[in-house]
DNA sequence: TATGAATGAGATTTCATTCAT
DNA sequence: AATGAATGAAATCTCATTCAT
């Protein structure tokens, strides 16, 4: 029996596989996971039927990629939250993150935040969509939990502040921002991270 | 000219419009739009495929039908923030607010919040229901903005708060609750509600 | 037993069955036989589906009286070629015909000629509407053939023609003058004449 | 760039399309148009039902074709009328005509004159096959004319004879002897021949 | 590895016809 | 006689996937 070498080198297969994603959220973008069809996905890919199942068993491991991939981006931009030298309140925190979703979508040429909106209807019918999805989230929020610590040590927060659901308040802000842009393509991280800011200011003592 | 009386009532009619109505909603929540097949929405309606036709003139216009009711029961839950006599915090609008989110899916016994996601990811392609989308977070949102106003009022918030903005970052909100119920359905308003009263407690002085 | 003089008068039937049949031809002069739909008749006839099942019992026996009604009208226009006290020559009999053939296009309302056509068609695949249009074939070569007869008489045929011939030849030319009126609705009947005329002119010797 | 040779060569493509081409004609001859269904095309030319729809995008583009195919047949036939050398009367290109549309018949072992038949039915609605008509029709026209302006130059028809009105008229003879053969297959060209014969002898002085 | 023609189950939709009223 | 909502078989067409080359 021969053993052989891998006839194409690891570095190929990556970028290969590369493209039919990219060519995949670009249709998932436009239509919605089911509606893209795999032809479309082989046209835009500038592959064969061939070589994309090459690389992806079936229509629904490359959803799930897709999805992985549109979540995994969002979410790997909000980990740096915490610079412990330099601990900005929350309503700064917020306006990062959204700045960074907005500036992530733009550095794929593809809507990512569409793709992400599809990632998260996918994950009510596919169970491996969902954990994935439970584990970015979990990313997030230790990041963001993570945050809150180092803002209550701060001063920012209240000392007797429970970490975790700030976190989870906080970082569930994120998917309302997204589809108010969806909605409203004029919504703005400024605006939205006064809101907060306004929700945090006391009142003053009648 | 002969007025002719209707052969079957509008009762009628629309009894069978939500008949049919009611099954799509369920085939939605179990497999999102475009994996739902009109031959299962037939068979849980209990009706033919004609006299489904018959009331919706084709998938897509149901998909519409689905997407506005699921939006529109989330939204129409929402209207009565303000009841001015007795002006809560934001904390406990927010609470009242997932509460009754939650209420809507128990009570509709189909899990209401899935068919909203698969509208949201909808909304991402077919411009009809974007518009749909956008005309509730409209109501959404001046609900809000009237609760803001008088929250103000009765001093829950800072005098110089913009409305509007906290309308916006408060109902921003309510996506992010459902996409972690989803997620993970032991989220819950409480916990959740709590996250936002921490964020609002100011940190005493050091 | 209880014995029912009819309900409507036999007049009131033949009103309905036509106002039925007419809109069926109407129908099939736009779309052919067997892309008009019953809806569409039924629609067209301002009757009930029922209403028109009462009158024919299938669609294919309603396509039948269509395409006999349409078969019919065509020929029941040549039946009176031969005026014994003035035979005309060939070519003005012809240019007759023709000429009746487009009034009576512009009587209904509807193009006949279009149906006529579809009912050829149909004659290929339906039996029953191939023995009509035998039937109706029959009729008018009996008339050509009678004009043939009264022609020779006249001396505007040779004497030793055989009638029956001439009556077929000259008869199988309406079908291409209809077809030709499809393609280019310029076409005209003298015009169409005189090409036999100029057919039959004799050479001068050379 | 790379110029990359096609998979399969081009006359397997062709023989494909003519294979399905071939089954829709038989089926066309049987049941017309519209009543034939693509599932019978699919069974009859013995490939998938996805293969037949890589070559023609719908059915009414397959319907064009067969259309197409059939009028082109008839009419391809009608193009070497005129052997200047030895130019036959009108009543022998007739005859040499009609013998050759039977023929054409014969050799495509599909009933070609129905098809026709469906075809001018089809013009009727569709507006590509009355273009596709038309061409066919202007062809045989301008053979017709060639014809006859040879027909007039050899003595067989008078001097001053518009060779336009008489190729339009001669012309018109071959749909209505495709009707007759339709209706009574013992319709023969030698008769239908005489037919013009006895039309155009002169009747002798009285 | 790569191709892309071919497959065929299955999707959506239509439409002739019926029948309770 | 007349209505028109309802039926459901059947039509057209799609599309995920395979496999010979």
């Amino acid at each position: 029996m021969i053993l052989r070498m891998p006839k194409v080198s690891e570095e190929h297969r990556a970028r290969r596989r590369d493209q039919i994603l990219t060519a995949a959220m670009r249709c998932a973008a436009r239509e919605g996971f089911h509606k893209t069809t795999m032809s479309a996905v082989i046209r835009e890919s500038g592959l064969s039927a061939g070589a994309v199942y090459l690389y992806f068993s079936s229509k629904q491991e490359l959803i799930r990629a897709v999805a992985g991939t549109a979540v995994g981006a969002v979410a790997g931009t909000l980990g740096a939250l915490t610079e412990p030298e330099n601990v900005v309140p929350p309503e700064q925190a917020l306006l990062a993150t959204t700045s960074r979703i907005l500036e992530v979508g733009r550095a794929h040429d593809v809507e990512i935040i569409r793709v992400a909106l599809q990632a998260w209807a996918e994950a009510a019918r596919d169970p491996a969509v969902l954990a994935l999805l439970h584990e970015e989230i979990a990313g997030i929020r230790a990041a963001w939990t993570d945050y809150a610590v180092a803002a209550i040590a701060a001063g920012h927060l209240a000392a007797d502040a429970d970490p975790v659901a700030v976190a989870r308040t906080l970082m569930s802000m994120l998917p309302g921002f997204m589809l108010l842009r969806l909605v409203d393509p004029s919504t703005d991280p400024e605006q939205y991270a006064a809101g907060l800011a306004a929700l945090r200011r006391p009142a003053s003592p009648r």
